[in-house]
DNA sequence: AGCGTAGAAACCGTATACAGTTAAGGGGGC
DNA sequence: GCCCCCTTAACTGTATACGGTTTCTACGCT
C-alpha cells in the first residue's frame, strides 16, 4: 500500500542507528554487534552489516574485532576538524540565514530559553540537548546540500568536544551566551553578522577545548616554521 | 609470509577500484556488476558488494537497478561543490606549502612542463593527467588529514568539470597558466600567496564551468533575496 | 507498422552457513 | 599467589542460495 514498501532493511537500520547516534543515544560503553541488531529487527546479519559498515565508513562508528563502538577521536583529529568547521560553518550559517522560517526561529528561541535555564539549574543534560537542537535547526536550513552533508558529519567531533568542555563552568557560560547571540543574529537576517558570529563561536569552542584539555593549537607549528 | 595476508578481499577490491576511478580508467559507459567483478578476483559477490557499496556511499559510484556506474552529477551539485572547494582548498594549499619536499616540487615542475606542452599539441588527454598529477602532489601534502580526506572526495566533481571545460580552448589556456603559477607559488614557500592563488584558481574553474555550460552562480539568488 | 503486454533475463537484497581470527577466561605450572 | 598458555566463545569475513524487482525483448494485437 504505502510507498515505503520498497525501502530496504539496510537503509531502515542505517537511518535508525544514525538517528540514535545523532541523538546521543549510543554511549561510549555501548558495543553494537550485528547479530544482536539483527535480532532486534528480525532480519539476518547481512542488512545489519551493510548498515553498520556504512556508518563506520562515514565516521559515525568504529569497528573492531569485538563489535562496533563509537569512535574515540584522537585529540589531533578533534583539532583538525575544528579547522574544517572554522572554514565551512560561518559561510554555511550565513547561507542558512535567508532560509530559516519564522517557525524555525521560534523553535530556536525556545531552545535558547532552555539553554539559559541551565545556568542556574546546572542541568548539563538539558544544555546538551538544547545545544544540539539549536545546531540542528540552522544546519538543516543550509541550502547547499553538499555543504550541509559535510557539516553533518562532524557530529561525532562535536559530541566529543561537548563531553570534554561542558562540565567546565566557564565553557558552559560562554556556550549559553553564544546561543542567545545566535538567535539574535539569525533573527536579524543579516548573513554577514551571522558569519562573523559563527566564526567566533567555533573559535571559542576551540579555545575552550584547548583550555580544558591543555592542548595547543594545531597550526602554530607549521605557520611558525614558514619563511 | 608478508604482512598483507590479513588484508581483506573487500579492502583489496575497494582500493583497486578507487584507484581505477581516480586514474580515470572507468568511463561513463562502464557498468560494473558485482558478479563480473567477483569473477575477476575469483571471490564471491559479498566482498565485491561491500567494496562497491562503499564506493557508492562515498560518492565515487552510483548504484542503479542495473549495475554500478559513475555518478552523473547534477549541475546544481557541481556548483555546490565549487563552494566547498572555495572554502577549503585555499587554506589546505597554504598548509601544504610548508610540507612539500623538493622532490615534490620537482615532480610538479615536470607536470607543469607537460601541461604547457599541450597548448601547442592540443593533447587533452595529457593535460588531463598533468592536471591530475599537480593536484595530487599538493593535496597529498596537506598535513590536516581530515581536511585532506574531505578534499579528496571531490575527485568526481573535478573530473566532471574537466570533462565539461577542457575541450574549450580558453579554459585550456587559463588552466595551463594557473599550473605554472601554482608551481611558482608553492616554490616560494609563501602560504599567503598560495592561498590567494588557489582561491583564484577555484573561482576561475567555476567561471569556466559557467561559461561553458551557460549556468549562473549558485549564490546569486539567496544573497540577493537577503535584506 | 506501431504500441502494448507478457515472459524472460539480469541484477540486487537478504538469508543461511561455514571458516578464520581474536580476545577472554580458566586451568595448570612456576 | 601470580603468570602464562591453551581452550573456547564471540564476532567478522566470505560463500552459496533464493526471492524480489526492474529492464529488456519478443510476440501478438490493433
Amino acid at each position: 500500500m504505502s510507498g515505503k514498501n520498497k525501502r530496504r532493511m539496510k537503509d531502515v537500520i542505517y537511518d535508525e542507528y544514525l538517528g540514535r547516534i545523532r541523538r546521543g543515544e549510543i554511549t561510549d560503553e555501548d558495543r553494537l554487534v550485528d547479530t544482536a541488531v539483527a535480532e532486534e529487527f528480525n532480519v539476518s546479519r547481512m542488512p545489519v552489516r551493510d548498515a553498520l559498515m556504512r556508518l563506520v565508513h562515514e565516521g559515525y562508528l568504529a569497528s573492531s574485532t569485538r563489535g562496533f563502538t563509537l569512535p574515540k577521536l584522537e585529540p589531533r583529529q578533534i583539532l583538525e576538524i575544528f579547522e574544517l568547521r572554522r572554514l565551512l560553518e560561518p559561510r554555511a550559517a550565513a547561507l542558512a540565514t535567508y532560509e530559516l522560517t519564522e517557525e524555525n526561529l521560534a523553535e530556536m528561541a525556545r531552545a535558547v530559553d532552555r539553554s539559559e535555564s541551565t545556568i542556574t539549574s546546572g542541568d548539563v543534560e538539558m544544555l546538551y540537548r538544547a545545544s544540539e537542537d539549536i545546531r540542528r535547526i540552522w544546519v538543516m536550513a543550509v541550502p547547499n546540500i553538499s555543504l550541509r552533508d559535510t557539516i553533518l558529519r562532524y557530529i561525532v567531533q562535536i559530541q566529543a568536544v561537548r563531553m570534554a568542555t561542558l562540565p567546565d563552568a566557564q565553557a558552559h557560560r560562554v556556550l549559553v551566551g553564544f546561543h542567545r547571540k545566535m538567535h539574535t543574529a539569525f533573527s536579524s537576517r543579516r548573513g554577514a553578522d551571522v558569519e562573523l558570529l559563527i566564526l567566533r563561536f567555533v573559535l571559542a569552542g576551540e579555545e575552550s577545548y584547548h583550555r580544558v584539555t591543555n592542548t595547543s593549537p594545531l597550526t602554530a607549528a607549521p605557520l611558525l616554521t614558514g619563511p
